[in-house]
DNA sequence: GTCTATATTGGGATAGAC
DNA sequence: GTCTATCCCAATATAGAC
């Protein structure tokens, strides 16, 4: 808005208008289905231009991916740091609100929550270096975190229990609730905080308690 | 095999090469991304067979996918029947081992479970329909049984934490274990049973034990 | 029931003027 | 940095011979 980039905001305003359009089409229909003529009519923008600016259509969905799960990421990062900073004991509940924290803080909004669900709908090809390299590093800061949480636990066996919280995260940023129920604009932040408690359930099976520092 | 059929064997035989090769497709790539030319070649029938036979693209993805998740949900269906004629109450671990069964005997091939899994994938404009039509009647079902033997529990509760369960069964459908675990060829049925367990602890946080008839 | 050939549409990507 | 125009290819679907 000010004198010094009115003159070419175009490429920045461009980049943006790509971005949000390939966000809602990519989410609504997913990579495959959604063209980049369709995308660029929904930004207003030239068809040449989305080439210009991010290459391919491979690099637009990447682009569009990590532009809302980098800060997610970051944000989790951070939070564990910061709790790890606190205490030397950590519960298994602390570490799982800290991991969601960023989900239900900051008011995510659904198309947002989509699209980082849509990721793992993509076929292979697409879905797993985009899942190493986004995912990788926060899998395995909260894996250790949870091993020294839960000392007794077979280090697979906790993988697993991971990997089917993922899964529960994905059912609620994918598809919001259950079959039939009703959505309304906080489905999404109760939907984690549900599962968060069902989670935590899952993961201390069979253990008994352990009194937090 | 016999006389009877070997004039004629070509239209069942034709069918069933084409929902072999679009079975396999569609878990690599997506319903979008493949193509019935793909279809074909890898069936090794002529491109005009899978409209003759199936009418369309989409036709052909819900007959792929009926053959596969028909089956499974009449098993769910007889088990939990078999289950109550047995017995008046019923433990979680009961029902959700019923649920489960159709998944771990009878070795499903990691290609049908992960077919299952990618409905779940495509765009809610296939999915819904496809859901609702399939599963809506077993999911039902088991949320009525799993309601009686958690008594206490509010149903929305109940049908969060169902969800959450739903999430976990397609992450282990889909991709198989966590994130750079090996894979075996049981890996599917191991997490299957494994989530059977962090399951029932989800679903029982916060019980009191429920003795079983 | 199976094939060839084709109608028709839409896709990603790029060249070159401005 | 943006536009028009186009290349080139692939898609679904169907018509019509066999």
């Amino acid at each position: 808005m000010n004198a010094s980039s009115s003159i070419r905001q175009n490429s920045t305003t461009t980049q943006l208008k790509i971005l949000d359009a390939a966000e809602s089409l990519f989410v609504e229909r997913g990579f495959a289905a959604t063209s980049l003529r369709a995308i660029a009519g929904l930004a207003e923008v030239n068809l040449a231009a989305t080439h210009y600016h991010f290459g391919s259509k491979e690099a637009l969905f990447q682009a569009a991916i990590h532009r809302r799960v980098n800060p997610i990421n970051e944000a989790r990062l951070q939070a564990l740091d910061e709790l790890e900073r606190s205490s030397r004991v950590l519960t298994v509940a602390a570490i799982l609100a800290a991991f969601f924290k960023p989900l239900t803080e900051g008011g995510m909004s659904a198309p947002v929550t989509k699209l980082v669900g849509r990721i793992y709908g993509e076929p292979e090809s697409i879905t797993k270096p985009l899942l190493e390299g986004e995912f990788g590093v926060v899998a395995g800061r909260y894996s250790s975190a949870l091993a020294r949480a839960l000392p007794g636990l077979d280090e697979t066996e906790l993988r697993w229990r991971f990997h089917f919280m993922i899964g529960g995260m994905i059912q609620v940023l994918s598809f919001g609730g259950p079959l039939g129920m009703k959505e309304s604009a906080d489905t999404r932040q109760q939907g984690i905080e549900r599962l968060q408690s069902f989670a935590v359930a899952g993961f201390e099976q069979g253990q008994r308690e352990v009194a937090g520092g």
